[in-house]
DNA sequence: ACGGAGTCGTTGCAAGGTCAACAATTGACC
DNA sequence: GGTCAATTGTTGACCTTGCAACGACTCCGT
């Protein structure tokens, strides 16, 4: 007898295993690219992210809209303004808070790294064909807080 | 003027995003529910899930056919084997391999952890409706290698 | 005005992951 | 048969992440 003398279980079919393995594979693919390009993290590229569209917030309000850790935030703020890419400056109505605010050399990165995203979300959507808004929704349905 | 003087980027919309968030959000759960209940990690149900299938490998066979670096294996192998749920010993025909086998304690362990992933992966695809299969097949695109 | 609870961002630390050496072993080629 | 390249699994070094504690600060009730 062979040793498969349980219920065997296949791995590939199981959905948490193929999410992880997608998502871990996409996300490599676009860091190397921007890691080779612009020599940026994941994390700071979703800081700019927001930043490109709120203009000027602090780390909780990062905190709030992106799936991120304050620290990871914080850090990621840290290397951005070593960078050059922003600044942080207290606000003075609570001086608790910290306003990152994109510096000029920061919207001009952002303007070179705003095309290639979108390039490779067109990517994406094309190897997906036409279920690709099916999925997009399936995902954030999976992602969901406790189904109401 | 506010502070979006650039182009701006919804986050939320960006595919990488949300499978990492999604990927990120299932696996917390999946990943709780096994350390509550079995006390083992995702990696080490990787293990035991691929011995369910094959019986006996070598750690270079689970890492052709998972997604996992050879030392994440390896070290999961150790920690299964101090738990008594599976166990090394060389292959007299090459001894550079390994065999990996689950031992009996080993084997009950999985018929208990089998029925529980069968449950979740049955939430996930509840949660997903019909498009379920669909969407099990986007994530193996997604995770392709290079399209040819 | 004062004290205490609550919030914000940073930092320290432990846990986990990745990557590259490394010893042990095998197979191929001369 | 001997040597050298290639393979396998483990280990160590390094980096990142997640969590909790912390200092700084605000706000509320008294």
């Amino acid at each position: 007898m062979d040793g498969a003398t349980v219920d065997a279980f296949d791995l590939d079919e199981f959905l948490p295993y193929r999410l992880c393995v997608a998502a871990n594979h996409v996300g490599r693919e676009f860091a190397e690219r921007y890691r080779r390009e612009f020599g940026i993290s994941i994390a700071e590229w979703r800081v700019l992210a927001h930043l490109s569209q709120t203009g000027p917030v602090s780390v909780r309000e990062i905190n709030a809209a992106v799936d991120m850790d304050k620290s990871k935030i914080s850090r990621a703020a840290a290397r951005l303004q070593a960078a050059g890419h922003i600044t942080k400056q207290e606000n003075p109505r609570d001086r608790r808070l910290v306003e990152l605010s994109l510096t000029a050399t920061g919207q001009d990165l952002l303007t070179r790294l705003i095309p290639v995203a979108r390039e490779y979300q067109a990517e994406l959507t094309a190897r997906l064909g036409p279920d690709a808004q099916g999925v997009a929704d399936a995902l954030v349905r999976l992602a969901g807080q406790d189904a109401t």
